[in-house]
DNA sequence: ACTCTATTGATAACGAATCTCATTACGGTT
DNA sequence: AACCGTAATGAGATTCGTTATCAATAGAGT
């Protein structure tokens, strides 16, 4: 059966306290800063379970997989800023149903997509001028 | 300059045999066993610059880069068999607006989108029953 | 033909992610 | 509270996609 250990409840945490995406390694380098004695291998685990049971997100960028907390049960989508990482969860009904239509169009089942918009947050815009 | 090789030519027009989408790998070993002596560096370089020069897509899977031929000038997305790979190239002016406008209302600027739509296609969805 | 230098390719190097396996510790039982 | 079966851990090795290195090659302008 599945046990509860202090190592996957530290990997929450640490998760839900970043605003944006993070790496496995960024994670576990914060957790080990922290004092923890966590090992790698075991964010890894912890962080595949969390996005398994949809308490987190994941995106592929530049070759790694990065995870942030969110909110379990909803399906939703990211508006990420590339300098900061800073996140929003959006949801958008409209492109939803759009998947589907495309997808039915073409004859094909079991739709599943990737959406997500990457831009400078307002903070960031104001920086880069 | 810019000089145009033979390797480079080989590799957009095997990319542009395919169907779907290819790793840097696959295309290498298909070129290898036309009989072409093209190396693995090679193939993944003329990949990348295809992408830069929009005359390939691009989109990451299970941890590796997939690249595919596609017609360059136009803004499109994907619409990709999760079994064999057929892909459709799709257009949506709809989800262009809804990303610049969800964009700005959060105060992003730049606005980029990764748009892509996966399922089974109407033959792995008859074969799987 | 000559020269300059972008490109190539074999191989080494890198890095993210996974695997191995002995050790640890969760959690249900007694 | 001691016991036990086994899921989970973690250090290190391993895998595998991708990039860097650098001497050799070959476009393309003169």
């Amino acid at each position: 059966m599945k046990r509860n250990t202090w190592q996957r409840e530290a990997v929450r945490e640490a998760l839900g306290t970043r605003e944006g995406f993070v790496s496995a390694q960024s994670l576990h380098s914060a957790l080990r800063d922290g004092g923890s004695s966590i090992g790698l291998a075991t964010v890894y685990r912890a962080l595949a379970d969390l996005a398994v049971e949809g308490e987190a997100d994941s995106l592929q960028q530049e070759g790694e997989s990065l995870y942030r907390a969110c909110t379990p049960g909803t399906h939703h989508h990211h508006l990420i800023c590339r300098n900061c990482g800073l996140t929003v969860e959006i949801e958008a009904d409209a492109v939803e149903q759009w998947a589907r239509q495309v997808a039915s169009e073409h004859g094909f089942t079991q739709p599943n997509h990737v959406v997500d918009v990457f831009g400078l947050c307002a903070e960031c815009s104001a920086l880069a001028g």
